[in-house]
DNA sequence: ACATTAGTGGTACGGTCGTACCACGAAGAA
DNA sequence: TTCTTCGTGGTACGACCGTACCACTAATGT
Protein backbone atom coordinates (compact mmCIF):
# COMPACT_ATOMS: atom_id res chain seq x y z
CA UNK A 1 0.00 0.00 0.00
CA UNK A 2 1.18 3.11 -1.22
CA UNK A 3 1.58 5.85 0.90
CA UNK A 4 0.83 9.45 -0.05
CA UNK A 5 -2.38 9.47 -1.48
CA UNK A 6 -4.17 11.93 -3.88
CA UNK A 7 -6.91 13.45 -1.39
CA UNK A 8 -8.62 15.25 -4.01
CA UNK A 9 -9.27 11.97 -6.42
CA UNK A 10 -9.81 9.60 -3.29
CA UNK A 11 -12.28 11.82 -2.55
CA UNK A 12 -13.89 11.86 -6.18
CA UNK A 13 -13.82 8.17 -5.68
CA UNK A 14 -15.74 8.09 -3.05
CA UNK A 15 -18.06 10.64 -3.83
CA UNK A 16 -19.26 8.62 -7.20
CA UNK A 17 -19.45 5.48 -5.15
CA UNK A 18 -21.96 8.05 -3.44
CA UNK A 19 -23.63 9.24 -6.56
CA UNK A 20 -23.89 5.54 -7.67
CA UNK A 21 -25.84 4.06 -4.66
CA UNK A 22 -27.85 7.20 -4.20
CA UNK A 23 -28.85 6.97 -7.50
CA UNK A 24 -30.20 3.23 -7.27
CA UNK A 25 -31.54 3.14 -3.03
CA UNK A 26 -32.08 6.80 -3.02
CA UNK A 27 -30.23 9.59 -1.37
CA UNK A 28 -32.53 9.40 1.82
CA UNK A 29 -31.25 5.52 2.06
CA UNK A 30 -27.48 5.65 1.27
CA UNK A 31 -25.07 5.23 4.77
CA UNK A 32 -21.36 5.47 5.08
CA UNK A 33 -21.02 1.88 5.04
CA UNK A 34 -23.26 1.85 1.73
CA UNK A 35 -20.61 4.07 0.01
CA UNK A 36 -18.00 2.66 1.62
CA UNK A 37 -18.84 -0.72 0.65
CA UNK A 38 -19.66 0.64 -3.15
CA UNK A 39 -16.08 2.48 -3.56
CA UNK A 40 -14.58 -1.15 -2.17
CA UNK A 41 -12.79 0.84 1.08
CA UNK A 42 -13.50 0.90 4.25
CA UNK A 43 -15.59 2.67 6.48
CA UNK A 44 -12.91 4.09 7.80
CA UNK A 45 -11.67 5.16 4.88
CA UNK A 46 -14.84 7.17 4.00
CA UNK A 47 -14.14 9.13 7.68
CA UNK A 48 -10.84 9.47 6.96
CA UNK A 49 -11.03 11.48 3.68
CA UNK A 50 -15.04 12.79 4.79
CA UNK A 51 -14.87 13.39 8.51
CA UNK A 52 -18.40 13.29 8.72
CA UNK A 53 -21.74 12.31 6.93
CA UNK A 54 -22.70 15.86 6.02
CA UNK A 55 -19.36 17.26 4.61
CA UNK A 56 -19.72 14.05 2.24
CA UNK A 57 -23.01 15.17 1.17
CA UNK A 58 -21.55 18.32 0.23
CA UNK A 59 -18.81 17.39 -1.61
CA UNK A 60 -21.21 14.66 -3.36
CA UNK A 61 -23.74 17.53 -4.46
CA UNK A 62 -20.61 19.58 -5.86
CA UNK A 63 -19.32 16.76 -7.27
CA UNK A 64 -22.43 15.76 -9.23
CA UNK A 65 -23.09 19.01 -10.17
CA UNK A 66 -19.54 19.42 -11.57
CA UNK A 67 -19.60 15.86 -13.46
CA UNK A 68 -22.87 17.05 -15.08
CA UNK A 69 -21.95 20.33 -15.97
CA UNK A 70 -19.00 18.77 -17.72
CA UNK A 71 -21.23 16.29 -19.70
CA UNK A 72 -23.23 18.74 -21.26
CA UNK A 73 -20.47 20.87 -22.09
CA UNK A 74 -19.17 18.00 -23.83
CA UNK A 75 -22.65 17.39 -25.62
CA UNK A 76 -22.21 20.80 -26.74
CA UNK A 77 -18.78 20.49 -28.04
CA UNK A 78 -19.88 17.70 -30.15
CA UNK A 79 -22.64 19.12 -31.73
CA UNK A 80 -19.77 20.74 -33.78
CA UNK A 81 -18.00 24.04 -33.47
CA UNK A 82 -21.17 27.14 -34.05
CA UNK A 83 -23.91 25.25 -34.47
CA UNK A 84 -27.18 27.22 -34.89
CA UNK A 85 -28.38 28.77 -31.42
CA UNK A 86 -31.46 26.70 -31.29
CA UNK A 87 -29.55 23.90 -31.80
CA UNK A 88 -27.71 24.92 -28.88
CA UNK A 89 -30.50 25.84 -27.25
CA UNK A 90 -32.09 22.45 -27.75
CA UNK A 91 -28.87 20.70 -27.11
CA UNK A 92 -28.86 22.50 -23.73
CA UNK A 93 -32.71 21.70 -22.88
CA UNK A 94 -32.65 17.90 -23.96
CA UNK A 95 -29.87 17.37 -21.94
CA UNK A 96 -31.22 18.09 -19.12
CA UNK A 97 -34.07 15.44 -19.30
CA UNK A 98 -33.29 11.93 -17.76
CA UNK A 99 -32.84 9.87 -20.87
CA UNK A 100 -29.97 7.67 -19.92
CA UNK A 101 -28.93 6.51 -16.36
CA UNK A 102 -26.01 9.18 -15.66
CA UNK A 103 -29.13 11.94 -16.67
CA UNK A 104 -31.69 9.99 -14.57
CA UNK A 105 -28.94 9.91 -11.45
CA UNK A 106 -28.11 13.48 -12.02
CA UNK A 107 -32.17 14.33 -12.35
CA UNK A 108 -32.82 12.23 -9.17
CA UNK A 109 -29.83 13.36 -6.85
CA UNK A 110 -30.20 17.14 -7.78
CA UNK A 111 -34.08 16.86 -7.33
CA UNK A 112 -33.26 14.98 -3.86
CA UNK A 113 -30.71 17.79 -2.47
CA UNK A 114 -32.78 20.50 -3.56
CA UNK A 115 -35.95 19.62 -1.71
CA UNK A 116 -33.59 18.60 1.50
CA UNK A 117 -32.25 21.81 0.91
CA UNK A 118 -35.84 23.04 1.87
CA UNK A 119 -35.76 22.07 5.36
CA UNK A 120 -31.98 21.36 6.25
CA UNK A 121 -30.60 24.79 6.40
CA UNK A 122 -26.91 23.82 6.29
CA UNK A 123 -27.38 22.37 2.56
CA UNK A 124 -29.28 25.49 1.81
CA UNK A 125 -26.21 27.62 3.07
CA UNK A 126 -24.46 25.72 0.40
CA UNK A 127 -24.06 27.54 -2.93
CA UNK A 128 -26.96 25.75 -4.53
CA UNK A 129 -29.22 28.01 -6.43
CA UNK A 130 -26.56 29.35 -8.73
CA UNK A 131 -26.28 26.55 -10.66
CA UNK A 132 -30.53 27.34 -11.55
CA UNK A 133 -29.43 31.16 -12.02
CA UNK A 134 -26.67 30.57 -14.17
CA UNK A 135 -28.61 28.59 -16.55
CA UNK A 136 -31.03 31.19 -17.03
CA UNK A 137 -28.51 33.26 -17.61
CA UNK A 138 -26.98 31.68 -20.36
CA UNK A 139 -29.93 30.63 -22.03
CA UNK A 140 -31.19 34.20 -21.94
CA UNK A 141 -28.35 35.30 -23.32
CA UNK A 142 -29.00 32.49 -26.31
CA UNK A 143 -32.19 33.44 -26.95
CA UNK A 144 -31.48 37.67 -27.11
CA UNK A 145 -28.48 36.41 -29.39
CA UNK A 146 -30.78 34.27 -31.52
CA UNK A 147 -32.99 37.47 -31.42
CA UNK A 148 -30.08 39.63 -32.82
CA UNK A 149 -29.57 37.02 -35.27
CA UNK A 150 -33.34 37.25 -36.85
CA UNK A 151 -33.52 33.84 -36.08
CA UNK A 152 -35.97 34.07 -32.98
CA UNK A 153 -39.42 36.12 -32.39
CA UNK A 154 -37.86 39.92 -31.76
CA UNK A 155 -41.16 40.26 -29.66
CA UNK A 156 -40.68 37.51 -27.46
CA UNK A 157 -38.90 38.31 -23.92
CA UNK A 158 -36.34 36.43 -24.04
CA UNK A 159 -35.95 35.99 -19.96
CA UNK A 160 -39.34 34.80 -19.67
CA UNK A 161 -38.70 32.40 -22.54
CA UNK A 162 -35.49 30.83 -20.72
CA UNK A 163 -37.35 30.67 -17.12
CA UNK A 164 -39.95 29.03 -18.92
CA UNK A 165 -38.24 26.42 -20.89
CA UNK A 166 -36.10 25.53 -18.04
CA UNK A 167 -39.07 25.24 -15.98
CA UNK A 168 -40.87 22.93 -18.43
CA UNK A 169 -37.45 20.61 -18.71
CA UNK A 170 -37.10 20.52 -14.91
CA UNK A 171 -40.95 19.26 -14.28
CA UNK A 172 -40.94 17.32 -17.89
CA UNK A 173 -37.46 15.65 -16.64
CA UNK A 174 -39.45 14.73 -13.24
CA UNK A 175 -42.33 13.58 -15.21
CA UNK A 176 -40.07 10.90 -17.17
CA UNK A 177 -38.39 9.70 -13.63
CA UNK A 178 -41.47 8.94 -12.03
CA UNK A 179 -42.95 6.81 -15.51
CA UNK A 180 -45.72 9.59 -16.09
CA UNK A 181 -44.15 10.07 -19.35
CA UNK A 182 -41.88 8.98 -22.28
CA UNK A 183 -39.16 10.82 -23.19
CA UNK A 184 -40.08 11.79 -26.73
CA UNK A 185 -43.34 12.70 -25.13
CA UNK A 186 -41.13 15.66 -23.09
CA UNK A 187 -38.87 16.28 -26.18
CA UNK A 188 -41.77 17.38 -28.54
CA UNK A 189 -43.33 19.31 -25.98
CA UNK A 190 -39.88 21.68 -25.80
CA UNK A 191 -39.91 21.51 -29.58
CA UNK A 192 -42.79 22.94 -30.11
CA UNK A 193 -41.94 25.87 -27.89
CA UNK A 194 -38.77 25.92 -29.68
CA UNK A 195 -40.69 26.35 -32.69
CA UNK A 196 -42.87 28.92 -31.29
CA UNK A 197 -39.74 30.89 -30.44
CA UNK A 198 -37.16 30.21 -32.89
CA UNK A 199 -38.73 31.57 -36.23
CA UNK A 200 -36.76 29.76 -38.86
CA UNK A 201 -36.01 26.45 -39.42
CA UNK A 202 -32.22 25.03 -39.12
CA UNK A 203 -29.93 26.66 -41.92
CA UNK A 204 -26.49 25.48 -41.17
CA UNK A 205 -25.58 26.58 -44.54
CA UNK A 206 -25.95 30.28 -43.56
CA UNK A 207 -23.84 32.88 -42.10
CA UNK A 208 -19.86 31.28 -40.69
CA UNK A 209 -19.99 27.68 -41.13
CA UNK A 210 -17.83 25.15 -40.79
CA UNK A 211 -15.16 27.61 -42.71
CA UNK B 1 -62.15 8.13 27.93
CA UNK B 2 -64.83 6.89 25.43
CA UNK B 3 -65.30 4.32 24.05
CA UNK B 4 -65.67 3.39 20.32
CA UNK B 5 -63.65 5.90 18.43
CA UNK B 6 -63.88 6.75 14.73
CA UNK B 7 -61.18 5.38 13.19
CA UNK B 8 -60.82 7.34 10.16
CA UNK B 9 -61.45 10.48 12.43
CA UNK B 10 -58.64 9.05 14.67
CA UNK B 11 -56.25 8.32 11.53
CA UNK B 12 -57.41 11.86 9.81
CA UNK B 13 -55.93 13.73 13.35
CA UNK B 14 -52.47 11.40 12.99
CA UNK B 15 -52.28 12.09 9.06
CA UNK B 16 -52.98 15.88 9.88
CA UNK B 17 -50.16 15.44 12.91
CA UNK B 18 -47.53 13.55 10.10
CA UNK B 19 -48.13 16.34 7.59
CA UNK B 20 -47.14 19.02 10.09
CA UNK B 21 -44.37 17.60 11.14
CA UNK B 22 -43.64 16.92 7.90
CA UNK B 23 -43.78 20.23 6.60
CA UNK B 24 -41.96 21.48 9.30
CA UNK B 25 -38.49 19.31 9.66
CA UNK B 26 -38.85 17.27 6.07
CA UNK B 27 -40.32 14.12 5.53
CA UNK B 28 -37.48 12.09 5.86
CA UNK B 29 -37.03 13.71 9.34
CA UNK B 30 -40.30 12.65 10.53
CA UNK B 31 -40.63 9.27 12.62
CA UNK B 32 -43.67 7.82 14.12
CA UNK B 33 -42.66 9.32 17.82
CA UNK B 34 -42.80 12.97 16.32
CA UNK B 35 -45.87 12.37 14.74
CA UNK B 36 -47.62 10.95 18.03
CA UNK B 37 -46.31 13.83 19.63
CA UNK B 38 -47.40 16.47 17.00
CA UNK B 39 -50.94 14.40 17.25
CA UNK B 40 -50.95 14.85 21.38
CA UNK B 41 -51.46 10.88 21.61
CA UNK B 42 -49.14 8.22 22.86
CA UNK B 43 -46.59 6.28 20.24
CA UNK B 44 -48.71 3.48 20.84
CA UNK B 45 -51.67 5.08 19.24
CA UNK B 46 -50.07 5.83 16.01
CA UNK B 47 -48.95 1.52 15.92
CA UNK B 48 -52.77 1.06 17.12
CA UNK B 49 -54.45 3.08 14.04
CA UNK B 50 -51.40 2.44 11.31
CA UNK B 51 -49.81 -0.98 11.90
CA UNK B 52 -46.71 0.15 10.44
CA UNK B 53 -44.88 3.03 9.08
CA UNK B 54 -45.39 2.21 5.59
CA UNK B 55 -49.20 2.72 5.48
CA UNK B 56 -48.76 5.46 7.97
CA UNK B 57 -47.05 7.13 5.14
CA UNK B 58 -49.44 5.83 2.30
CA UNK B 59 -52.64 7.15 3.87
CA UNK B 60 -50.69 10.49 4.99
CA UNK B 61 -50.38 10.90 0.98
CA UNK B 62 -54.12 10.26 0.31
CA UNK B 63 -54.94 12.80 2.93
CA UNK B 64 -52.26 15.45 1.68
CA UNK B 65 -53.46 14.95 -1.86
CA UNK B 66 -57.29 14.81 -0.93
CA UNK B 67 -57.03 18.08 1.20
CA UNK B 68 -55.33 20.08 -1.08
CA UNK B 69 -57.92 19.09 -3.70
CA UNK B 70 -60.63 20.13 -1.57
CA UNK B 71 -58.75 23.66 -1.09
CA UNK B 72 -58.37 24.11 -4.52
CA UNK B 73 -61.95 23.07 -5.27
CA UNK B 74 -63.26 25.64 -2.49
CA UNK B 75 -61.09 28.33 -4.73
CA UNK B 76 -62.50 27.34 -7.36
CA UNK B 77 -65.97 28.18 -5.87
CA UNK B 78 -64.94 31.00 -4.19
CA UNK B 79 -64.30 32.65 -7.62
CA UNK B 80 -67.81 32.58 -8.05
CA UNK B 81 -70.51 30.44 -10.33
CA UNK B 82 -69.24 29.91 -13.95
CA UNK B 83 -66.46 32.54 -13.72
CA UNK B 84 -64.28 33.20 -17.79
CA UNK B 85 -62.43 29.77 -18.57
CA UNK B 86 -58.95 31.90 -18.41
CA UNK B 87 -59.86 33.14 -14.96
CA UNK B 88 -60.99 29.12 -13.78
CA UNK B 89 -57.45 27.81 -15.57
CA UNK B 90 -55.20 30.90 -13.43
CA UNK B 91 -56.86 29.69 -10.59
CA UNK B 92 -55.76 26.76 -10.94
CA UNK B 93 -52.27 27.10 -11.59
CA UNK B 94 -51.80 30.05 -9.27
CA UNK B 95 -53.94 27.96 -6.76
CA UNK B 96 -50.58 24.85 -6.68
CA UNK B 97 -48.07 27.35 -6.04
CA UNK B 98 -46.57 27.88 -2.64
CA UNK B 99 -47.18 31.24 -1.99
CA UNK B 100 -48.98 30.48 2.20
CA UNK B 101 -48.23 27.54 4.98
CA UNK B 102 -50.68 25.31 3.58
CA UNK B 103 -49.50 25.11 0.09
CA UNK B 104 -45.89 25.22 0.81
CA UNK B 105 -46.31 21.88 3.13
CA UNK B 106 -48.38 20.55 0.27
CA UNK B 107 -45.93 21.11 -2.58
CA UNK B 108 -42.97 19.97 -0.43
CA UNK B 109 -44.55 16.93 0.64
CA UNK B 110 -46.16 16.12 -2.56
CA UNK B 111 -42.72 16.94 -4.15
CA UNK B 112 -40.96 14.55 -1.71
CA UNK B 113 -43.33 11.59 -1.69
CA UNK B 114 -42.63 11.94 -5.95
CA UNK B 115 -38.68 11.78 -5.40
CA UNK B 116 -39.24 8.81 -3.03
CA UNK B 117 -41.33 7.19 -5.13
CA UNK B 118 -38.74 6.83 -8.12
CA UNK B 119 -36.44 4.80 -5.52
CA UNK B 120 -39.56 2.90 -3.68
CA UNK B 121 -41.43 0.64 -5.87
CA UNK B 122 -44.20 0.11 -3.07
CA UNK B 123 -44.57 3.99 -3.27
CA UNK B 124 -44.62 3.93 -6.91
CA UNK B 125 -47.40 1.26 -6.35
CA UNK B 126 -49.57 3.57 -5.23
CA UNK B 127 -52.17 5.33 -7.02
CA UNK B 128 -49.90 8.48 -7.65
CA UNK B 129 -49.46 9.22 -11.25
CA UNK B 130 -53.29 9.72 -11.01
CA UNK B 131 -52.97 13.00 -9.83
CA UNK B 132 -50.91 14.81 -12.39
CA UNK B 133 -52.77 13.26 -15.06
CA UNK B 134 -56.05 13.97 -13.89
CA UNK B 135 -54.90 17.71 -13.98
CA UNK B 136 -53.52 17.36 -17.09
CA UNK B 137 -56.37 16.36 -17.99
CA UNK B 138 -58.90 18.70 -16.47
CA UNK B 139 -56.60 21.72 -17.87
CA UNK B 140 -56.63 20.52 -21.49
CA UNK B 141 -60.59 20.39 -20.85
CA UNK B 142 -61.00 24.19 -19.58
CA UNK B 143 -58.85 25.00 -22.34
CA UNK B 144 -60.38 23.65 -25.39
CA UNK B 145 -63.73 24.54 -23.34
CA UNK B 146 -62.17 28.02 -23.96
CA UNK B 147 -61.02 27.62 -27.95
CA UNK B 148 -64.55 26.50 -28.65
CA UNK B 149 -66.05 30.08 -27.03
CA UNK B 150 -63.80 31.62 -29.16
CA UNK B 151 -61.53 33.15 -25.98
CA UNK B 152 -58.35 31.08 -26.74
CA UNK B 153 -56.45 30.59 -29.86
CA UNK B 154 -57.73 28.01 -31.81
CA UNK B 155 -54.95 26.64 -33.17
CA UNK B 156 -53.49 25.89 -30.04
CA UNK B 157 -52.52 22.75 -29.22
CA UNK B 158 -54.70 22.33 -26.03
CA UNK B 159 -53.35 19.23 -24.48
CA UNK B 160 -49.22 20.54 -25.30
CA UNK B 161 -50.56 23.66 -23.53
CA UNK B 162 -52.03 22.22 -20.64
CA UNK B 163 -48.86 20.18 -20.04
CA UNK B 164 -46.62 22.99 -20.64
CA UNK B 165 -48.36 25.15 -18.35
CA UNK B 166 -48.64 22.29 -15.02
CA UNK B 167 -45.05 21.67 -16.11
CA UNK B 168 -44.13 25.32 -15.57
CA UNK B 169 -46.33 25.98 -12.33
CA UNK B 170 -44.70 23.16 -10.83
CA UNK B 171 -40.82 24.10 -11.28
CA UNK B 172 -42.09 27.62 -10.75
CA UNK B 173 -43.53 26.59 -7.32
CA UNK B 174 -40.58 24.39 -6.08
CA UNK B 175 -38.45 27.79 -7.10
CA UNK B 176 -40.39 29.93 -4.52
CA UNK B 177 -39.73 27.16 -2.09
CA UNK B 178 -35.83 26.88 -2.22
CA UNK B 179 -36.39 30.72 -2.34
CA UNK B 180 -34.44 30.82 -5.78
CA UNK B 181 -37.72 33.08 -6.72
CA UNK B 182 -40.42 35.34 -5.60
CA UNK B 183 -44.39 34.15 -5.77
CA UNK B 184 -45.18 37.65 -7.83
CA UNK B 185 -42.05 36.42 -10.41
CA UNK B 186 -43.44 32.91 -10.91
CA UNK B 187 -47.21 34.44 -11.54
CA UNK B 188 -45.38 37.04 -13.85
CA UNK B 189 -44.18 34.18 -15.89
CA UNK B 190 -47.78 32.16 -15.78
CA UNK B 191 -49.86 35.14 -16.94
CA UNK B 192 -47.36 35.63 -20.18
CA UNK B 193 -48.52 32.24 -21.35
CA UNK B 194 -52.20 32.46 -20.73
CA UNK B 195 -51.75 35.61 -22.20
CA UNK B 196 -50.45 34.29 -25.05
CA UNK B 197 -53.09 30.89 -25.15
CA UNK B 198 -56.53 33.39 -24.37
CA UNK B 199 -57.07 35.82 -27.09
CA UNK B 200 -59.37 37.93 -25.49
CA UNK B 201 -59.70 39.86 -21.87
CA UNK B 202 -61.30 38.54 -19.03
CA UNK B 203 -65.04 39.88 -19.91
CA UNK B 204 -67.40 38.64 -16.76
CA UNK B 205 -70.56 40.92 -18.49
CA UNK B 206 -70.95 38.51 -21.61
CA UNK B 207 -72.16 35.04 -21.87
CA UNK B 208 -74.67 33.76 -18.53
CA UNK B 209 -73.18 35.57 -15.93
CA UNK B 210 -74.64 35.86 -12.05
CA UNK B 211 -78.29 35.92 -13.52
C1' DA C 1 18.66 3.91 12.46
C1' DC C 2 15.09 6.19 14.60
C1' DA C 3 11.12 9.06 15.32
C1' DT C 4 7.24 10.90 13.18
C1' DT C 5 3.22 10.94 10.64
C1' DA C 6 -0.17 9.77 6.88
C1' DG C 7 -3.00 5.95 5.64
C1' DT C 8 -5.67 2.01 6.77
C1' DG C 9 -8.37 -1.54 9.26
C1' DG C 10 -11.33 -3.19 12.80
C1' DT C 11 -14.41 -2.44 16.23
C1' DA C 12 -16.99 -0.48 20.00
C1' DC C 13 -20.22 3.11 21.76
C1' DG C 14 -24.27 5.96 22.23
C1' DG C 15 -28.40 7.12 20.22
C1' DT C 16 -32.52 6.52 17.60
C1' DC C 17 -35.91 4.16 15.07
C1' DG C 18 -39.64 0.88 13.98
C1' DT C 19 -41.85 -2.73 16.02
C1' DA C 20 -43.43 -6.13 19.50
C1' DC C 21 -44.91 -7.22 23.96
C1' DC C 22 -47.44 -6.76 28.29
C1' DA C 23 -50.86 -4.67 31.28
C1' DC C 24 -55.01 -2.23 32.40
C1' DG C 25 -59.49 0.31 32.06
C1' DA C 26 -63.89 0.67 30.26
C1' DA C 27 -67.76 -0.05 27.06
C1' DG C 28 -70.82 -3.54 25.00
C1' DA C 29 -72.72 -8.63 25.01
C1' DA C 30 -74.41 -12.59 27.58
C1' DT D 1 -72.93 -9.54 36.73
C1' DT D 2 -69.41 -11.59 34.12
C1' DC D 3 -66.88 -11.89 29.97
C1' DT D 4 -65.09 -10.27 25.95
C1' DT D 5 -62.93 -6.96 23.19
C1' DC D 6 -61.58 -2.27 21.90
C1' DG D 7 -58.75 1.48 23.11
C1' DT D 8 -54.73 3.06 25.47
C1' DG D 9 -50.29 3.43 27.89
C1' DG D 10 -45.65 2.15 28.89
C1' DT D 11 -41.68 -0.10 27.81
C1' DA D 12 -38.41 -3.32 25.98
C1' DC D 13 -35.99 -5.35 21.99
C1' DG D 14 -33.24 -5.74 17.95
C1' DA D 15 -31.26 -3.38 14.27
C1' DC D 16 -28.89 0.24 12.23
C1' DC D 17 -26.39 4.56 11.89
C1' DG D 18 -22.80 8.07 12.53
C1' DT D 19 -18.89 8.72 15.07
C1' DA D 20 -14.89 7.78 18.11
C1' DC D 21 -11.24 5.00 19.53
C1' DC D 22 -7.25 1.86 19.19
C1' DA D 23 -3.75 -0.65 16.68
C1' DC D 24 -0.66 -1.36 12.99
C1' DT D 25 1.93 -0.44 8.61
C1' DA D 26 4.87 1.93 5.74
C1' DA D 27 6.73 5.92 3.87
C1' DT D 28 9.18 10.45 5.19
C1' DG D 29 12.48 13.42 7.59
C1' DT D 30 16.68 13.84 10.30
Amino acid sequence: MPKRVDHEERRAQIAEALIQVAGRRGLHAVGMRDVAAEAGVSLRLVQYYFETKEKLLFYGLQHLTARFTARVGARLAAAGPDPGPRAMVEELLLASLPTDDESRTFHLLYSSYAILSVTDEALAAQPFIDNPDAAEHALTGLLEQAQASGVADPDADARTEAISLLAMAATLGTSILVGQRRPESAIAVLRHHLDRIFTTAETPERGAGRG
